[in-house]
DNA sequence: TTGACGCATTCCGTTATGGGAATATGATTG
DNA sequence: CAATCATATTCCCATAACGGAATGCGTCAA
């Protein structure tokens, strides 16, 4: 055995970073890839790619318009990214009593290094 | 030039589904190496390496306890993911019209094909 | 001091991933 | 049909990333 199985799911296709810069440019309307593409100062192939990712866990959707295939969002799949991630939201405005203790004693101890 | 450089950053980080688990047990306490290994049904190095990974974009922290490492939670570096999620929350509720059709046009075709 | 324990790291192998260049494919136009 | 445009795909390379096994290292107890 070797590497988990990353089975494209939605957490990944979000992390790479212009693949957020697509799904944020596809807020606005629906691209053709080759406007897109430009847009974003990536090459056509690379797009193409990293649409087909998007595609695939189903971000977006594609729609034939005479030689164009015009590339929309369809956000419905971020929503589970969302309660994940809202599911830590009272633990980051927490007091954080512990880390914040934690913090002051990295700081006295450079200090004390510092001397 | 090869891969971009996954410059490993919460986004990343969060994509491992290991690391999510790791995660939401830690919003219960914090947990020394050995004990969150075995919970999660991982060997011990591995889930050092997904501490690390935790580490290094510092959604976790780390306490020494004798000579045990204590490993707790820092969620505050969720927060910008769930904002840059929570930019596509009206996309999600939206009635997509569009996509509505496009779906019918797509269950109209399977069935002009089954005929 | 010697073990034993707890954890991090290293080494190695395998697979996933992103990028470029070239090319294939499908549709439109002349 | 030929040429062209828009897009997808393939081939290849380099590197990142995960996993296992072995090992290093610090701490504590006897």
């Amino acid at each position: 055995m070797a590497r988990a199985a990353t089975t494209s799911d939605t957490f990944n296709a979000i992390a790479e970073p212009q693949r957020r810069d697509i799904l944020a440019l596809l807020r606005g309307r629906e691209w053709p890839v080759t406007d897109l593409a430009r847009e974003l100062g990536m090459s056509q192939p690379r797009a193409s790619k990293h649409l087909r990712v998007l595609r695939e866990v189903g971000l977006v959707r594609v729609r034939e318009a005479g030689k164009q295939r015009l590339y929309g969002l369809d956000a419905r799949g971020l929503r589970p990214v969302h309660e994940w991630v809202g599911g830590f939201e009272r633990f980051w405005n927490e007091s954080f009593d512990r880390l914040d203790s934690y913090v002051q004693d990295l700081k006295q101890e450079r200090q004390e290094q510092e001397r």
